[in-house]
DNA sequence: AAATTAAAGTTAAACGTTTAACCTAATTTA
DNA sequence: TAAATTAGGTTAAACGTTTAACTTTAATTT
């Protein structure tokens, strides 16, 4: 059987209180009897029922994570990523974390995370691009939430962003301070925030460099930003512009996308043309040659999240907190001066 | 504040027994008493609180799941097919599942999944290879355990298998029934179960046949079964053999390696060499020819684990049940009817 | 030296369920 | 017709913790 804090108190000859005194040390204990009981909980191979801590601390333990199905399924491990970086920093907290995921086109009639509707958890994190009826509905549920990588409509919740905006300007400064001036945008659908984020990085390195920006060396008519669409987009960029000495893609999918163009058109990337994408994704590296590009912390993404949970849980409000985490310029072999001028 | 089975009694007008009785439908209730709990439960949104049930049932209505960091991260989202569909299957019985991973180099210096520690869990499904030292320390615990896609080295559990062999004799016999008789095996390292039984079954399916199994066409020295692998198993096979018609590789990135050797070397799939994988994994569809193959049910190996262990988990009884989850022939692009005789 | 405070414990209530044991009235069985 | 069973409930104990309230002894303050 199981062994139970009874046991514990028996052994070590004190009343229950003070065996949970000494667990949780709330109260000041003589260093003998705390030995005492500390020798009993280990030789009894003791450890607190979770339930019966639950119950009268009113707390679950346990923290939801929400994502959807094509995000925890996508090839890149992005959100995964993500996931295992709170599910790592949840072990310290001592918190599980309960994964489930939604459909993409969750609606109305799809019930909600059977943890939100039997109040299985203290918390909610919700990772990436979420359907919006998903998140009005569990408003009304009043659980603390944390977002990660996603800025929901209403102004309502922690968030944990990736700055978008400083990793568009570390990579455009990288292409500028290899002397390029005829710097191209490939991103997709604008209407994403980590996208328009990125592209607007890159005006403002542009403008505190002096360098013109120009419509026509931006490209952002994709609907989605894959690999088939950055190579598209890089096809209509250079129909129109011979003269391009490099290239920042708005994410890692699309700029490789656009070195399948480049190499099927003769260029030769860096020297010709000098390519930086964004995220940092392990097929980076199988490119020839290897991808520069800004990575993205996506395990301390996550880790984050569940602090910033943690926090909002311990002081009972629910700061309206915004994260920014730092991103990093990865050098690799895509990138290099202009031989142009 | 959240109601409690009190405020259904008092606003139903019964003893809280009678709202458990009504709930666990486990006396005869009578109608009238049984509606108006019921109505009440509705209008107060009343759900039982899980820690309380727990600690009466002495249950926690958890299911751990163990995969390593590398299964978990994985490009193809194979394993977190397999977590999806139990956390799928566990919506219905009621059940949450706790996931955390482990380092493929676990070792006894790590610290078992703390829900192992503090037995927060009923069960535990592992998926996938993990470390010897974690399946040792953890028996020690004697939770009902689940493998999915892995035997343990002892007999101990209840296993959830791919049905290898007769997903070998159908990939081959396809290959058969188009006319081929020259047909090779290329697999990675033997020792991983599934692709032995996948090469099992292709000797048996050429033996079933009258067509001989020839060793110089079966390659398995490759240390892992990756693309690159199959590239050079491929060129390994065909410098010696020339009149080869078909190929079944043992899994699909091998199978892509294999096509990329084979365009490279100017033959045409599959007018003349037909390819079969095994896995049926997303890349499959982007190839050219898309690659016919023998489909795994990610999502039901995962679903019939979770039912396998609810199944322990009643009956009390933790029987060694195993059980072989069917494939399926994919037929697509990349295989057809030989051409030489 | 008396009064106050602090240290180190103990006791018992509370958390929200389930369930064994009990009760009453109605129905069935012999 | 008396005895036994069944339907439809209630009461109270139990599950394993935490914690407020209390006690005793020792140390500190005035």
């Amino acid at each position: 059987m199981k062994p139970t804090i009874k046991d514990v108190a028996k052994k070590a000859n004190v009343s229950i209180a003070t065996v949970s005194f000494v667990i949780n040390n709330r109260k000041p204990i003589s260093p003998e009897t705390k030995n005492r009981v500390l020798k009993a909980i280990k030789s009894l191979n003791y450890h607190p029922s979770k339930s019966a801590v639950n119950l009268v601390s009113g707390k679950t333990g346990n923290i939801g994570f929400i994502l959807t199905d094509d995000h925890f399924l996508r090839t890149e491990p992005f959100y995964t990523r993500i996931f295992l970086g709170a599910e790592f920093e949840a072990r310290n907290e001592e918190y599980y974390i309960i994964l489930t995921s939604v459909r993409e086109d969750f609606n109305e009639n799809d019930p909600l995370p059977r943890f939100i509707l039997n109040k299985s958890v203290d918390g909610v994190i919700i990772a990436g691009k979420v359907p919006l009826n998903l998140v009005q509905r569990m408003s009304s549920y009043g659980f603390p939430t944390v977002f990660v990588d996603y800025i929901p409509p209403m102004n309502c919740c922690s968030l944990v962003l990736i700055d978008n905006i400083q990793g568009g300007i570390m990579a455009t400064n990288h292409l500028i301070s290899f002397g390029h001036k005829k710097i191209a945008f490939i991103g997709g659908d604008i209407k994403h925030p980590s996208l328009s984020d990125r592209l607007n990085g890159y005006k403002q390195a542009l403008n505190d460099a002096n360098i013109p920006v120009k419509n026509n060396l931006i490209v952002i008519d994709a609907k989605y930003p894959d690999r088939l669409n950055g190579y598209n987009s890089a096809k209509k960029l250079f129909e129109k512009n011979k003269d391009i000495t490099a290239i920042f893609a708005g994410n890692d999918a699309m700029a490789i996308g656009v070195l399948n163009y480049l190499k099927d058109n003769g260029y030769n990337v860096p020297v010709d043309v000098s390519l930086i994408g964004f995220d940092d994704v392990e097929a980076d590296l199988m490119l020839n040659p290897p991808l520069s590009t800004i990575k993205v912390p996506k395990i301390e993404l996550g880790s984050e999240a569940l602090k910033v949970m943690v926090n909002n849980l311990k002081n009972k409000k629910t700061l309206n907190k915004k994260i920014l985490v730092p991103v990093e310029l990865v050098k690799r072999e895509s990138t290099s001066f202009c031989n142009t001028k």
